[in-house]
DNA sequence: GAGTTTGAAACT
DNA sequence: CAGTTTCAAACTC
């Protein structure tokens, strides 16, 4: 630490956390301080006088937030035994703020792993992914209980009680209000949102950015350097905050960070015989709708248009003007487009036969974009330089920033990584989908809702297992090693845009010995956190279009299949991807 | 830049 | 669960 140090300018604060010893938590929420954090491990520091403790938090602790890059980057510094880490305050305000840093749960890295599903801008370099806490929950349960912590029970409250135990805190709340930027900044920041920085950043005052009325919190990042927010806990730092938060309001409501943006062609047909623009090729659409009334949905208080998707039978909204798909234009296409279906057979069947055929086909499938842009600047998620976007088409997920109009463009590989493992995409909401390789089936549980790219299984299979936070449930391997690697495996992981990263336990991780492994969750395997919606009233819930908050639509399609017996096969269509040859180019997605 | 409007999220 | 309040972003002046 000394060294390290020294390194540093004088002008450099220190901070110094206990790694191992203490849990220390830290208001120094300063947003220009938090620009300037540096995490330097292996330096010993005395022990915090934060009464918060958590023993054995930290394993692997180096990690660095990066001011530089507006980002929490977390190293995958791991000293088996040195638990104590520096935290460096450059310029910091909060100089005399212990820090806490819980990390290294892998989630925290910047390879993408634990990336929450739900990033709506992943190609902000400058976002911090969060983690699943999942992976760490026994873990950290242990160590809350032993550790006297309080418990979240109510985000407020425990924020509350977390503060009683931080004096500091409340310095260094002063000294955030002290030196809370302007309002006047606000406009700055405004300016940042989109096109300079690459993503949007928030402004909480009150809601510490642990509500879904923070953008970041929301779309599952930490907050960063952009941010002007105030009081901010979506800080790495306070990560089990975060996460224990989300994992409440998850409980709330299971979508709550679900992708809003998704498919509608993967939306079972019966999903409606109203809702059927999922097959239209515009089929892209916010999951719950809007309800705007006066915005008349030409404006960004208009969730779709803000995400820059057509308004659909979802929406509740007035006098839709959506230039992207007025609600009734969505309706109408959807009725007309058959393209998901073999007429001939009943069989669906997504034919990508080529790669870049594949795409365009693929890509057809998600013409929103084409159909609905009516001039206005074409969403990113069509931008050419966006190679991943390009090359993954429409089966994933669409994140609200590939599709605004507004997003950034990525600088870098990252955002396409980042979605790609992120965001997953198409919802199956009443449909079957297995896929077929050589003569066996294997069936994809429907309820799945990440089935963001029909390349990228991967992604298919570890989305909606991201869903399941809290699931114990984990899926087994689908490994299909059974096909040959040409033939029968399915090539989409070897895709360049697929991580390897699968989802183990209740997190990402990196699987390098399972790279080329598929997963086959049994439907009985599927998530509670999933299952547990299902029930009819849920599903009828879902559909509700006058349903704020929305229960998981792909839980329910044994409703959306009618009410047929049994929930889970029966009544619904099946998918069958069935391979064919030098797959993931030849695909085909098979209704049964 | 201040103030207003808007609709989602949260609350009751 | 419907109605209300709170919130932060979007927008207007």
């Amino acid at each position: 630490m000394q060294e390290a140090g020294q390194k540093q300018q004088s002008m450099r604060r220190h901070l110094h956390f206990e790694v191992e010893g203490a849990y220390k938590k830290s208001i120094g929420n300063n947003d220009n301080s938090w620009n300037s954090i540096n995490i330097v491990p292996n330096v010993r520091t005395p022990s915090s006088p934060m009464g918060l403790e958590a023993t054995g938090l930290f394993h692997a602790n180096s990690y660095t937030i990066s001011n530089n890059k507006q980002a929490a980057n977390f190293s995958p510094y791991s000293p088996s035994g040195s638990s104590f880490c520096q935290l460096e305050m450059l310029e910091t305000h909060t100089n005399n703020v212990d820090t806490s840093v819980r990390n290294n749960r892998s989630s925290s890295m910047p390879s993408g792993i634990g990336l929450h599903l739900n990033s709506i801008v992943s190609n902000c370099g400058s976002n911090t992914q969060l983690a699943r806490k999942d992976s760490f929950n026994s873990s950290r349960e242990k160590i809350l209980s032993g550790n006297k912590q309080p418990m979240l029970e109510d985000s407020e409250g425990w924020l509350v009680e977390y503060e009683k135990q931080m004096p500091i805190s409340q310095d260094a709340y002063r000294l955030e209000e002290f030196n809370q930027r302007s309002p006047k900044k606000k406009r700055n920041r405004d300016n940042n949102t989109f096109e300079n920085e690459g993503c949007k950043r928030c402004n909480c005052r009150k809601t510490k950015c642990l509500k879904l009325y923070c953008d970041c919190f929301n779309a599952g990042e930490y907050c960063t350097e952009p941010c002007t927010c105030k009081n901010c806990f979506n800080r790495p730092v306070y990560e089990d905050t975060v996460l224990d938060i989300r994992q409440q309001i998850e409980s709330r409501n299971s979508l709550a960070f679900a992708p809003k943006i998704v498919q509608c062609g993967q939306e079972s047909p019966q999903n409606s015989g109203e809702d059927s623009n999922q097959k239209t090729p515009a089929s892209a659409r916010h999951k719950r709708g809007c309800t705007c009334k006066k915005s008349r949905c030409l404006k960004k208080y208009c969730e779709c248009y803000k995400v820059g998707v057509g308004c659909s039978s979802e929406c509740r909204c007035e006098g839709c003007k959506n230039v992207f798909g007025k609600k009734e234009e969505m309706e109408h296409i959807k009725l007309g487009d058959k393209r998901w279906e073999d007429a001939s057979d009943g069989k669906m069947r997504i034919d990508i036969s080529q790669p870049e055929q594949s795409h365009s086909d693929v890509s057809s499938l998600t013409p929103m974009f084409q159909l609905s842009n009516h001039g206005r600047a074409v969403p990113k998620s069509q931008h050419p330089t966006r190679r991943h976007l390009a090359s993954t088409p429409e089966s994933q997920v669409l994140s609200p920033s590939e599709m605004s109009p507004q997003s950034p463009q990525t600088s870098d590989g990252n955002y396409s990584l980042m979605n790609v493992r992120g965001s997953p995409g198409l919802v199956l909401h009443d449909q079957e989908l297995d896929y077929q390789i050589g003569k066996e089936v294997y069936p994809l549980s429907p309820r799945w809702d990440g089935l963001s790219d029909i390349h990228d299984l991967t992604s298919l299979l570890n989305y909606p297992l991201s869903r399941a936070s809290s699931s114990k449930a984990l899926r087994p391997e689908l490994s299909q090693e059974s096909g040959s690697s040409s033939h029968g495996s399915l090539h989409w992981r070897n895709s360049p845009m697929i991580p390897n990263v699968h989802f183990s336990g209740n997190k990402f991780v990196t699987d390098p010995g399972s790279n080329n492994k598929l997963y086959n969750v049994p439907e009985d395997e599927t998530p509670h956190i999933l299952k547990e919606t299902c029930s009819p009233k849920k599903a009828v819930k879902t559909s509700s279009p006058n349903k704020k908050r929305v229960s998981p639509p792909h839980n329910c399609l044994h409703e959306l299949r009618g009410s047929s017996s049994s929930p889970s096969l029966r009544g619904g269509r099946k998918f069958i991807l069935q391979s064919v040859p030098s797959f993931p180019h030849s695909v085909k997605l098979k209704k049964v």
